[in-house]
DNA sequence: AATCCGACACCCA
DNA sequence: TGGGTGTCGGATT
């Protein structure tokens, strides 16, 4: 059960009345339990309850029943009672009737609530289903002043030196904003003595900045070399520390300066730095050097909530854990910490590095707990000099030389204040300079490289958790070196790959690297990759036999702190070598255990749903609709064709009612030239249709796709695909809301052409109907075919040749045209209501929604004699249904 | 020839 | 300006 039908069976229970040896029985239906668990529970065999009336559920719930106005002693009597201690109830619950208190017994909350608020308070009871609810990590504000003033430092400095911003020069810049960037922090957090940068810089360059430069060049020269041997450097420049650590190691250069840009560099000094945020420090000052794409980059950095859907359930959840069971035993703490010294983290599309610094942090953090809870058990004799989890066991590759840099620049710095942390707690710490060891961040193509060079499989025992966002891209927007490198990564391997999203190259190429070691992955996706097509094409290669997916966060909308957003939706997959341990699902704010988590990220065993163009069950054929492909030269709106009709009465022959999902759903009307290859010669006698043939044959003739210029171009009259009914259309539309309760099918009259944004049965029995209005229908929709973003994404191939239906009798069939008619009738009765008015989930009209549930009711009990009692079991029949069919059809072809 | 997809596209409050 | 909700034609099969 999903917490919807939790919630729905919750609600039901409070609406009756409260009766005290009944209620831990519906209760424990309620959530979730199947008639043999409970009928054990009835008999007691399962009941381990002590108390009177009691019921107590194996890690789920103890109830007892409260004397009027007394829940809350009852309650305590529940905590204190040994079996609780015992058997670890999820929830602890007791009603009187009137009131219910409860507790969830690992965190302590609890929950005092009227009896008939129930369904309203089911987000408490989840955990009696076996179902925790989580909370997303919080986001940080950002600085996004100081980004703002660099972005106008860096404006004015490629203004005043436009050769810097050229391609040869652009990893100069680059260096020199990322070097500004350490020492305006170093000055304000105390690895440099208090703003000795900004002091020197500007006390010896000018008040115009005339002299920056030269004071530049020579301050970083001076911070790559020892003290000792800055003999033909200013004398100004002894003051300053040996920094080193590669970050100024190499060619050092500046550009000149002017009064605006020295103005700039002195705003952007004067911030306090102390409270940047690491965490995605590098993508703010990596969106700062590039004016075009600064939008762009901030809009795909990951944010901290987003990160930690990665890495808590990949490994910090599963290290918190064990630093838990370890709490009382100092042997087993250093264990501990011996572990988290070993473990490397690598991040194969690592950006500005954000991952790898939340990662980083996220170490030390626990570490710092560690070392306290060790030093209180030992009295404080613990001997630990020094942090054991060095940078270098930090790992990444990525694309952009820039981004490899800040990377860099950001693991030093949170480096620093990770430091920084530790002395507060200890009293100590190293000395901050000269930087000694870096990051391993690589700067290269993530799909040519070879990921065991970049980050070598220890041979300590250690652990690899690989985590990343790597870029989506849709085939249809891959560039040509884009497709080379899927073709790199799956050539030989996969025999159709050309439509694979972008992202998929990662997925394979670390299932390549996780198979047989010890290393687990999580990644971000665009949610596609775990729906329709791709889940048969890509899955099965990916997970062969013996990986796992370990646990997931269904679809989540794309959210960080940019201004501007990609439009996408995401999931988290995380992968592992087979286990037979349980995986964790992740959804809409409730995690769960459960035996498998498939490629559609639903709790089931693997299946795959294959699209075919031949019906596996005996429904009609559906036809995908007519594709204008003329840039709408052959499509009028109302008033257009009002017009054209009334100056030329004979031109109406050609112009059809024209329709989409738009139309269908909203009821509103355009129109499309309908031209028949014999009338060609006739229509072209109207001046209008000779134009838009012209302008469809224009339009053909410059696309991309050969078929639409040597097939299409010289029937500019018509659309691509062809298809018009004889008798009437049952159309469904192809994209549309998944707020409806139902797919919204509707049946036309045969003049209607319907365009390729709706799928259409021609002339087929209204039987139909019945069946694609169906609850039982959508489950399958919205399960196994497509989406957009999370709108419903209708498709004949992969949902309606699949769908499993029983052979119908024909008093079957009758019943279901019967159903189908009355829905139909229903609609009709509040005309001019549109399909969208009347499927609104909020205001959908009583004797529709009646309808529609008896409609699901007979056709349900056509399956199974009786209703499904929810989407679960719907979707478990249907799976089991399909693979009976697939397994039968694959006999008998063998 | 047919159709799945969109780090979307576009409309409207 | 962002929530609400489905066009349209390229690229692949």
């Amino acid at each position: 059960m999903n917490p919807a039908e939790i919630s729905d069976a919750l609600a039901a229970l409070a609406a009756k009345p409260y009766d005290p040896v009944e209620f831990p029985f519906e209760f424990a239906a309620a959530t979730d339990n199947n008639p043999a668990t409970i009928a054990k529970l009835q008999n007691g065999s399962f009941n381990k309850s002590d108390l009177p009336g009691g019921v107590l559920m194996n890690q789920k719930f103890h109830f007892a029943p409260a004397l009027n106005g007394m829940t809350s002693v009852t309650l305590d009597a529940l905590r204190a009672n040994k079996r609780t201690l015992k058997h670890k109830p999820a929830i602890l619950i007791t009603s009187d009737g009137v009131e219910v208190s409860a507790e969830h017994l690992k965190s302590g909350d609890t929950l005092h609530c009227a009896f008939t608020e129930l369904g309203d308070r089911f987000g408490f009871f989840l955990p009696a289903a076996g179902k925790e609810r989580y909370r997303a990590a919080e986001e940080n504000p950002v600085d996004i002043k100081v980004a703002g003033k660099l972005a106008k430092l860096y404006d004015a400095l490629i203004r005043r030196n436009p050769d810097w911003a050229a391609e040869d020069r652009r990893h100069d810049m680059n260096q020199l904003m990322t070097r500004l960037i350490f020492c305006l922090f170093a000055e304000d957090v105390g690895i440099f003595p208090d703003n000795q940068f900004s002091r020197l810089i500007f006390t010896h360059a000018g008040d115009k900045g005339e002299g920056m430069r030269e004071v530049l060049i020579s301050a970083f020269t001076a911070m790559n070399t020892s003290r000792d041997k800055r003999d033909a450097l200013p004398a100004w420049t002894r003051e300053f520390e040996y920094v080193n650590g590669g970050l100024f190691a190499g060619a050092i250069d500046a550009p000149m300066f002017d009064a605006p840009s020295a103005r700039y560099l002195r705003d952007v000094s004067a911030e306090d730095w102390k409270g940047i945020n690491p965490d995605i420090f590098g993508s703010m000052i990596q969106s700062v050097t590039n004016a075009e794409l600064r939008s762009e980059l901030g809009m795909h950095y990951t944010s901290v909530p987003n990160i930690m859907k990665v890495l808590g359930p990949l490994f910090l959840d599963e290290l918190d854990a064990e630093i838990d069971r370890s709490w009382d035993r100092e042997r087993a703490l250093r264990q501990v910490l011996d572990r988290i010294s070993k473990i490397r983290v690598f991040d194969p599309a690592c950006g500005s590095g954000n991952f790898l610094v939340v990662a980083y942090r996220a170490l030390r953090e626990r570490e710092i707990t560690i070392l306290s809870r060790i030093s209180e058990l030992t009295g404080g004799t613990q001997t630990e000099m020094w942090s054991v989890i060095p940078i270098r066991n930090f790992y990444g590759i990525e694309l952009t030389d820039f981004a490899v840099e800040t990377a860099k620049l950001a693991l030093f710095i949170a480096e620093y204040q990770a430091n920084a942390q530790f002395k507060e707690a200890f009293g100590r710490k190293p000395a901050d300079l000269p930087l000694r060891d870096a990051a391993n961040v690589v700067c290269g193509n993530a799909l040519r490289l070879d990921w065991e060079a970049v980050c070598p499989v220890p041979e300590d025992g250690g652990e690899v958790f690989i985590a990343g966002n790597p870029p989506f891209l849709g085939s249809t927007n891959q560039s040509k070196e884009q497709k080379a490198d899927l073709a790199h990564v799956f050539a030989g391997q996969v025999e159709s790959f050309a439509a694979f999203d972008y992202v998929a190259g990662w997925f394979y190429k670390v299932s390549l690297y996780l198979r047989g070691r010890t290393a687990r992955s999580a990644f971000v996706s665009t949610n596609s990759l775990c729906q329709g097509q791709s889940v048969a094409a890509f899955w099965p290669h990916l997970l062969r036999d013996d990986l796992e997916i370990g646990f997931a966060h269904t679809s989540f909308k794309w959210r960080n702190n940019a201004s501007a957003n990609a439009t996408v939706m995401c999931v988290v997959v995380g992968l592992r070598n087979r286990s037979g341990l349980p995986a964790r699902l992740f959804s809409a704010g409730v995690s769960m255990d459960t035996s498998n988590i498939n490629a559609y990220l639903v709790p089931y065993q693997n299946i795959y749903i294959e699209g075919t163009r031949n019906g596996l069950f005996s429904l009609p054929p559906m036809d995908y609709g007519n594709k204008p492909v003329e840039q709408g030269h052959l499509l009028l709106d109302q008033a257009e064709r009002d017009d054209l009709i009334r100056e030329n009465p004979g031109i109406k022959k050609f112009i059809r009612p024209f329709m989409g999902s738009n139309e269908v759903v909203k009821g509103t009307t355009r129109y499309c030239f309908w031209i028949r290859d014999e009338e060609l010669l006739e229509a072209r006698e109207f001046e209008e249709i000779r134009i838009r043939i012209g302008r469809v044959e224009a339009f053909r003739r410059g696309s991309t796709d050969a078929y639409v210029r040597e097939k299409l171009l010289p029937r500019s009259h018509a659309f691509k695909q062809v298809f018009e009914a004889k008798r009437h259309t049952i159309a469904v539309p192809i994209h549309t809301g998944e707020t409806r309760p139902y797919l919204p099918v509707a049946r036309f009259s045969s003049d209607v052409i319907f365009s390729n944004a709706a799928m259409a049965l021609y002339d087929a029995p209204d039987w139909c109907v019945a069946v694609i209005a169906s609850r039982l229908h959508l489950v399958w929709i919205s399960t196994v075919c497509g989406k957009l973003e999370t709108r419903f994404r209708y498709s004949n191939t992969l949902g309606w040749n699949t769908f499993p239906v029983p052979k119908f009798t024909e008093d079957q069939l009758a019943a279901l045209t019967k159903s189908a008619m009355a829905i139909l009738r229903c609609r009709l009765t509040h005309h001019p209501k549109t399909i969208a008015d009347l499927y609104d989930p909020d205001k959908m009209p009583e004797d529709l929604r009646a309808a529609h549930k008896a409609n699901d009711d007979l056709l349900e009990s056509m399956y199974i004699g009786r209703p499904f009692r929810n989407d679960t079991e719907r979707l478990e029949h249907l799976f089991k249904l399909y693979a009976a069919r697939v397994k039968k059809l694959k006999k008998g072809a063998a």
